[in-house]
RNA sequence: GGCCCGUUGGUCAAUCGGUUAAGACGCUUCCCUUUCACGGAAGAAUGAGGGGUUCGAUUCCCCUACGGGCUACCA
C-alpha cells in the first residue's frame, strides 16, 4: 500500500455539548497524528436537523481549544477539502447514493415512517424484531419490487423515498480493527441501511465514508458504538470502488458510570456529582446549566491527562503526562479493550499533582488578579507584592488540590482573623500564658532578622524560659494568627505575615476573646 | 429477543505461557510534625465459573455467567 500522510478527524453531530467521552476520542485521534506528523481535522456532522443545537458546534471548538487539541484543518480553521460542515456538502452525497444505485448496491425505498413503524410494532408483537434486509426487501415498497417505470413515476412525481444500501445475502464481511483486531460479522445480520433521506439528506454511514475519503482520512477513531455498524461501512467502501482509500478503523472502549451501569452519557450531567463536560453547558432550549471541568478548577492539562489515561497506559509508571509526551508515548497498542469506568476521585488527584508542578510565580500572579478583584487592596498593598504571594503560594499548594480554593484555605493570610476556634481556645488555655505570649511579643518585636527559622528559635526559648513545652502553646499562638486551628506551617506563616502583623493580631485576638492580659506592673 | 465487543483488587491498570500477579487512585496503619497537608514506609484487596490445549496457564481455545454496545429516514 502507498503511504499516505496521517490524516485524523474529530467528527462529532452538533446536538449539544461535547461529554469527555468525545474528548476522549478527539484527544486520541489527535495524538495519533501529531505523533506521525499527521493532520488532525474537524468536521461537523449535522446532517440530522431535527437534532442540531444552537451553539453547540462553537462550544465543541472551544472545548478543544481549552484541552490545547489543535485543529489543523476543518471547521473555523478551514482548509483545501472545505466546507466541513455536511449540512453545505448536501450535494455531493447524492451523487454517490445515485452510484451506488445505479450498480446496483442500493435501491430506492418508499415507505413510509408510518409503514415502518407498523411493520415494527408488529413484529415486536410477534416477539420477532423486523429488519429492512434481504429477508423483508422483496415484501415492501422499493425499486426492487416496483416496475422501473413506476419507479421513475413516483420519483418524478414528487413522492418521497430514501436510498438505501442493498446488503447481499450470506457473506462474511470481516476487517481489521486497530484495537480489537480481526472482527467478522455475516452480512445476512447487517440490515439495509438508509443512505440517503427523504429530505436528501446522507445518513451518517453514507456521509462519513464519502467525507472520510474525500479528506484523505487515513485513521478513523470513534466509539465503540459504532462497531455494530462497521460490517455496513466496509461494505459501501468496497461498492464504491474504494477499498485501498479506506482508513484503518480504531472503535474505542467505551466510558462507564462510576456507580456501575451503562456508559457515561450527556444526559448524566450533575446527577453523579461531577462534571461530564469540559466546559460549562447553558441548555438554550431549557436554561439549565451543567457544570464544566474548567469551571470547577481543572487544569486543562490535568483533565486531559486524566482522559487519556482512561483506557490507555503508558506501559511504565509515568503517570504525568504533558500533552508533549501523550504524543511522544501514545499508542493504540495500548489501548485497553474493555470499558473504563470513570474515577472522579483520580481525576481530582491528577489536578493536584498539576498543581503541584505549576510555577510558584505563575500561581502567585493569578492570585494577585483574584486578590485585587476581590478585595479593595490599593496597589501598593503589600499583600499584592510578588514576593510575598509567591510564599504565599509555596505554603498553600502543597494542602489544596484546586487553585481556587487558595483564598478560601488560606485566607487568614490576607485578611486578619475575626473570628477564633473558640472550642480549641478554651480547651488549650491556661491564664499563665498570658504572661508568656506578652514576652514573646516584646521577643519578637526585638528580632533583628523576622524569617521562620529566627521566629522559631525566638518562640522556644521564650516557652523555655516560662518552663511550657513549646506544644502547649504553639496552637494558641496559631488561633491567634489565624483564628483556625488547622492550616500551614505556623512559623513560615508568622515569617509571611511580618513582625508588625504578627504581633497587632496577637494583640487583636487578645482583645477580641477577651482573654486576660497580664498585670505589667504585677509581681512576677 | 438477535447480533457484536468485553471480563486481572472498590476504581484505572501492567503482564504479550514459567513473576513472590507491577504501579496509581481510594482505604488502613506507622514515621515526619504544633495542626491540616505534602513527603516517606507498610498493609488489606485481584485473574468471573467450568472445561480443554500444554511439562506448565491470568496469558491460547470452547462453554456458561456477567457487563457493555447496537438493533431509527440519530449520530
Amino acid at each position: 500500500m502507498i503511504e499516505r500522510k496521517v490524516r485524523t478527524r474529530f467528527a462529532p453531530s452538533p446536538t449539544g455539548p461535547l461529554h469527555m467521552g468525545g474528548v476522549r476520542t478527539a484527544l486520541y485521534a489527535y495524538l495519533f497524528a501529531k505523533q506521525h506528523g499527521g493532520d488532525f481535522l474537524l468536521r461537523i456532522e449535522d446532517t440530522d436537523q431535527n437534532r442540531f443545537v444552537p451553539g453547540a458546534e462553537e462550544y465543541i471548538i472551544e472545548s478543544l481549544n481549552w484541552c490545547g487539541i489543535k485543529i489543523d484543518e476543518g471547521v473555523s480553521v478551514g482548509g483545501k477539502f472545505a466546507p466541513y460542515r455536511q449540512s453545505e456538502r448536501k450535494e455531493i452525497y447524492r451523487k454517490y447514493a445515485e452510484q451506488l444505485v445505479q450498480s446496483g448496491h442500493a435501491y430506492y425505498a418508499f415507505d413510509t415512517s408510518a409503514e415502518l413503524d407498523a411493520m415494527r410494532k408488529q413484529a415486536e408483537a410477534a416477539k420477532n424484531a423486523f429488519s429492512y434486509d434481504s429477508t423483508s426487501r422483496m415484501k415492501m415498497n422499493n425499486s426492487l419490487t416496483v416496475s422501473k417505470e413506476e419507479t421513475e413515476r413516483k420519483i418524478s412525481s414528487g413522492e418521497h423515498y430514501v436510498i438505501r444500501l442493498k446488503v447481499p445475502e450470506g457473506t462474511e464481511i470481516k476487517f481489521t480493527d486497530i484495537i480489537r483486531g480481526e472482527v467478522s460479522f455475516n452480512s445476512n445480520l447487517v440490515d439495509d441501511k438508509v443512505l440517503l433521506k427523504s429530505d436528501g439528506m446522507p445518513t451518517y454511514h453514507l456521509a462519513h465514508i464519502v467525507d472520510d475519503v474525500l479528506m484523505e482520512i487515513t485513521h478513523a477513531v470513534r466509539g465503540e458504538e459504532w462497531l455494530p455498524s462497521a460490517p455496513a461501512h466496509i461494505l459501501i467502501y468496497s461498492f464504491l470502488g474504494w477499498e485501498t482509500q479506506m482508513p484503518q478503523y480504531a472503535h474505542l472502549p467505551l466510558l462507564l458510570k462510576p456507580d456501575g451501569n451503562g456508559k457515561l452519557s450527556k444526559r448524566d450531567g450533575d446527577k453523579l456529582g461531577f462534571p461530564v463536560f469540559p466546559l460549562e453547558w447553558k441548555d438554550p432550549a431549557t436554561g439549565e446549566t451543567s457544570s464544566g471541568y474548567r469551571e470547577k478548577g481543572y487544569y486543562p492539562e490535568a483533565f486531559v491527562n486524566m482522559l487519556a489515561f482512561l483506557g490507555w497506559n503508558p506501559g511504565s509508571e509515568q503517570e504525568i503526562f504533558s500533552m508533549d509526551e501523550l504524543i511522544e508515548k501514545f499508542s493504540f497498542a495500548h489501548v485497553h479493550k474493555a470499558g473504563a469506568r470513570f474515577d472522579p476521585e483520580k481525576t481530582k488527584w491528577f489536578n493536584e499533582q498539576w498543581l503541584h508542578r505549576k510555577p510558584d510565580a505563575e500561581l502567585a500572579s493569578r492570585l494577585m488578579a483574584t486578590l485585587k478583584n476581590q478585595f479593595q487592596f490599593s496597589d501598593d498593598d503589600r499583600r499584592l507584592s510578588e514576593s510575598f504571594l509567591i510564599k504565599c503560594v509555596q505554603l498553600l499548594k502543597v494542602r489544596t488540590q484546586f487553585e481556587n480554593e487558595f483564598i478560601e484555605k488560606g485566607k487568614y493570610l490576607f485578611i486578619a482573623p475575626t473570628q477564633y476556634d473558640e472550642q480549641a481556645i478554651s480547651k488549650k488555655w491556661k491564664p499563665e500564658f498570658a504572661t508568656f505570649f506578652q514576652q514573646l511579643a516584646d521577643a519578637l518585636s526585638n528580632l533583628q532578622s523576622f524569617v521562620s527559622s529566627e521566629i522559631e528559635s525566638c518562640f522556644k526559648e521564650v516557652a523555655a524560659k516560662n518552663n511550657f513545652k513549646p506544644g502547649e502553646v504553639l496552637q494558641l499562638f496559631r488561633i491567634f494568627l489565624s483564628g483556625q486551628s488547622a492550616g500551614v506551617d505556623l512559623f513560615p506563616m508568622a515569617e509571611v505575615l511580618g513582625k508588625e502583623e504578627v504581633i497587632a493580631r496577637q494583640n487583636e485576638a487578645f482583645l477580641n476573646l477577651k482573654l486576660q492580659t497580664p498585670n505589667r506592673d504585677g509581681n512576677h
